[in-house]
DNA sequence: GCCGTTTTCGGCCCGACTGTTTTCAGTCG
C-alpha cells in the first residue's frame, strides 16, 4: 500500500470513530474529504512534503499537515490513537452495514457493549436490541437483511458488468416515462459502480414506479414512494434506485444525482455565495425559479458552460471552467482503430477475418491483431513459426479489406531478465510491438518495464499496472518511473479497455498524459463480441481529462504511422 | 478541520423514505 493510500485509511477511519463518538460533523467531513483527495493524488504525499507543497493540496490545511507529517516521520498519528481510544477497530466494520449509520452503532456499543460483528450477532439473536429506544422490530429486521448482505461481500461492480443491465432496465421502461436517462456514477462512467441510478420524468408516475418494481429481474423492493423507489435486482443483487421529477425539473435532477457529491457540494457552495439555491428542483433565487429543464441551464446560471459526467469529480473542473479551460474531450467517434485484439491463433475465439468484418462494422479504419508471445503459456502463445504463418495469413486477408489496414502486432511478453519474448529480426516485421508483463508479478518488475521501454522496436506497453478491478491489486511498480521514461522515449501505455482492468486508470492516465507519454487504448478483446469495451477505455480517457490528441487511436494509419516512434520501414 | 469576491469567524447541501414516533431521528444518496 502506498503512503497516500496508508494515511488515507487514516483518516477515514478517524472519520468513522469520530461519528461514532458524535463529533463535529464538519470536521468528521474533513478527515473524510482529505481521504478522498489523498486517494486520489497521483503525486506521492512524502514529495509534496518534501517540496513545501502538502498544503496546497486542497482539503488539507494546518491541522492534517502536521498528522501527515507525524505519520511520515513516526509511523504513527496519535490523533488516530487519541479517536479509537475506548473502540475497537472491529466497531467500525459494523459502519459497513447497509441499514446502520452512526448513531446505531454508538447506541449499541453504549448500552449493550458491542464491539464487533460477533457481539451484533449474538444480540440479534437475544431479544435485548428490540428494547433500545428508537429501535424495533423492523429496524431489527433491517439490519439482519443488512448484516446478510454485507456478508455476502456487497462490492461494487465494474462499470463494464452494470452497463448492460442498466440498458435493459432503461428500455423496459422507455415507454412509461418521457424521459429517462442513468444518473450516478455510472453516467460519470466510473470504473466501477455501488449502485445504478436511473432518473425520469413521467406524465404517470405511478404506473412507472410500478413498472420498475415488478420488472422480472427484480428481486426484492427495498424502497417505494410517489417519487423514487429502490429495488434488488436477482443477477448479482445490484441495486437500483429510481427517482422520478417533474419534467421542468429534470435538467436540475440530473445534475443532481449525477454527481459527484463533492462537484454538487462545491457547485451548491459557489451558487449559495452569489445567493442562488440548487436542488434537485432546480435554481432558485429566494422563490424564483431560474432554471432547472435541462442541466445546461443550470450550469450557465452559474456562468458555467455543461461540464461533462465524466469530469465531475471535484479534481479542478470548476475552476476549469471558470477560467475558460476545459478540455475538449475526445469522444468514440474520433477513435480510429483498437490495438489490442487477440485471435484465434493464441486464446481468442474468432479467425481474423472475423475480427476485421467486425472492425470494418465499426467503422475502424484499422485493427491491430496482437496474439500472445512464445512463453505465454496458458494463453497459447505462438511460436516464432505460427507468428509467421499467421503474418502470411493477415497478407491474404487484408486484399478482401481495401478499406480497413490490418495491422500485424503481437503481444510480446517481457522476461523475467527484462528481454523480450521473440528475437529482434521477427519483432522488425511488425507494425505494432505491445510488450507485457504475465509472469513474476513481484520480481523487479519496474526494471524490467524500464528496459522493455528502452527497446527501440516497443511501441506500447500494455496494462502497464496489472490490476484487475474484481480482485488483484497489481504488480508492485514505480510508476511514476515508468511514466516518465515512457515519456522520455515516446513510448505509449495502453489504456487497456477489457471491462475488469481499465489499466491504466483514470488518474494514472491522467498523470501520464501531464507528462508528455502518448496514450493507446487496446480492448484486449478476445472475441469480436467485445470490441465494444472500446467505449470503457474512452471513458477512461475522458475521466483523464484526455483530448483527441492525447490518444493514438484518433490517428489513421497511413505512412506516418500510429505509434510516432516507429521508424522502421518493413 | 477547512476555507475565504459576504467572512480569519462562522459557515460547511439538503430532500426522500422508513420506522419510530406523537412531531421526529436516522440513514441514504
Amino acid at each position: 500500500m502506498s503512503r497516500n493510500s496508508e494515511i488515507a485509511d487514516l483518516f477515514r477511519k478517524i472519520a468513522d470513530a469520530l461519528e461514532i463518538k458524535g463529533e463535529n460533523p464538519f470536521r468528521v467531513n474533513a478527515y473524510r474529504q482529505a481521504a478522498r483527495v489523498l486517494g486520489e493524488l497521483s503525486e506521492d504525499v512524502e514529495e509534496l512534503v518534501l517540496s513545501g507543497r502538502l498544503k496546497e493540496v486542497k482539503g488539507i490545511g494546518e491541522g492534517l499537515a502536521e498528522k501527515i507529517q507525524e505519520y511520515l516521520k513516526t509511523g504513527r498519528m496519535s490523533k488516530y490513537e487519541e479517536a479509537m481510544s475506548g473502540l475497537s477497530p472491529e466497531l467500525l466494520v459494523l459502519l459497513q452495514i447497509p441499514g446502520l449509520g452512526p448513531k446505531t452503532v454508538a447506541l449499541l456499543h453504549e448500552k449493550l457493549q458491542v464491539n464487533s460483528l460477533e457481539d451484533l450477532r449474538r444480540e440479534l439473536d437475544g431479544d435485548r436490541l428490540i428494547q433500545l429506544p428508537g429501535l424495533g422490530p423492523k429496524k431489527v429486521e433491517q439490519i439482519k437483511k443488512g448484516l446478510s448482505l454485507f456478508q455476502h461481500g456487497q462490492e461494487r461492480i465494474p462499470l463494464g458488468q452494470a452497463l448492460p443491465l442498466v440498458r435493459h432496465i432503461i428500455q423496459e421502461l422507455a415507454g412509461y416515462a418521457s424521459r429517462i436517462s442513468p444518473a450516478g456514477s455510472l453516467r460519470r462512467w466510473k470504473e466501477t459502480v455501488g449502485d445504478i441510478d436511473i432518473l425520469a420524468s413521467s406524465s404517470s408516475p405511478d404506473a412507472l414506479i410500478k413498472k420498475f418494481v415488478t420488472l422480472p429481474e427484480v428481486q426484492e423492493v427495498l424502497a417505494q414512494g410517489e417519487t423514487r423507489a429502490s429495488v434488488r435486482m436477482a443477477t448479482d443483487g445490484f441495486q437500483v434506485d429510481l427517482r422520478v421529477v417533474p419534467e421542468v425539473s429534470y435538467g436540475a435532477a440530473l445534475q443532481y444525482f449525477t454527481g459527484s457529491k463533492a462537484h454538487n457540494v462545491k457547485l451548491r457552495t459557489m451558487a449559495a455565495a452569489s445567493g442562488f439555491k440548487i436542488n434537485e428542483y432546480g435554481v432558485f433565487k429566494g422563490e424564483r425559479r431560474l432554471a432547472g429543464k435541462t442541466e445546461q441551464e443550470v450550469y450557465q446560471v452559474l456562468h458555467l458552460p455543461l461540464i461533462p459526467p465524466e469530469l465531475r469529480e471535484d479534481r479542478g473542473e470548476i475552476e476549469a471552467a471558470l477560467s475558460g479551460k476545459l478540455p475538449h474531450l475526445v469522444e468514440l467517434s474520433d477513435i480510429q482503430g483498437d490495438f489490442h485484439v487477440h485471435s484465434s491463433y493464441s486464446d481468442g475465439t474468432d479467425s481474423i477475418r472475423t475480427l476485421a468484418l467486425a472492425a470494418r462494422e465499426r467503422g475502424y479504419r484499422w485493427l491491430a491483431i496482437a496474439d500472445h508471445s512464445v512463453s505465454v503459456k496458458y494463453a497459447r502463445g505462438l511460436s516464432q513459426d505460427s507468428l509467421k504463418q499467421k503474418l502470411d495469413e493477415m497478407d491474404r486477408i487484408q486484399e478482401e479489406f481495401p478499406d480497413l489496414r490490418l495491422l500485424k502486432a503481437a503481444e510480446v511478453d517481457i522476461l523475467s531478465d527484462g528481454k523480450l519474448d521473440y528475437p529482434d529480426s521477427l519483432l522488425a516485421r511488425l507494425d505494432v510491438v505491445i510488450a507485457a508483463i504475465h509472469q513474476g508479478f513481484t520480481r523487479n518488475v519496474t526494471e524490467r518495464l524500464l528496459k522493455a521501454i528502452e527497446h527501440p522496436l516497443v511501441d506500447i506497453i500494455a496494462h502497464p499496472t496489472g490490476r484487475l478491478l474484481t480482485g488483484r491489486s497489481g504488480y508492485q511498480v514505480d510508476l511514476e518511473k515508468v511514466m516518465e521514461h515512457a515519456a522520455e522515449k515516446s513510448v505509449a501505455l495502453e489504456i487497456n479497455a477489457y471491462y475488469d482492468r481499465l489499466d491504466l486508470d483514470d488518474t494514472n492516465a491522467r498523470r501520464a498524459c501531464s507528462l508528455g507519454v502518448p496514450l493507446a487504448i487496446g480492448t484486449d478483446s478476445h472475441s469480436a463480441s467485445t470490441l465494444h469495451f472500446m467505449e470503457l477505455g474512452v471513458a477512461v480517457a475522458r475521466r483523464a481529462w484526455l483530448t483527441r490528441k492525447d490518444l493514438l487511436n484518433t490517428r489513421p494509419w497511413s505512412k506516418k504511422q500510429p505509434v510516432q516512434k516507429s521508424t522502421r520501414t518493413g
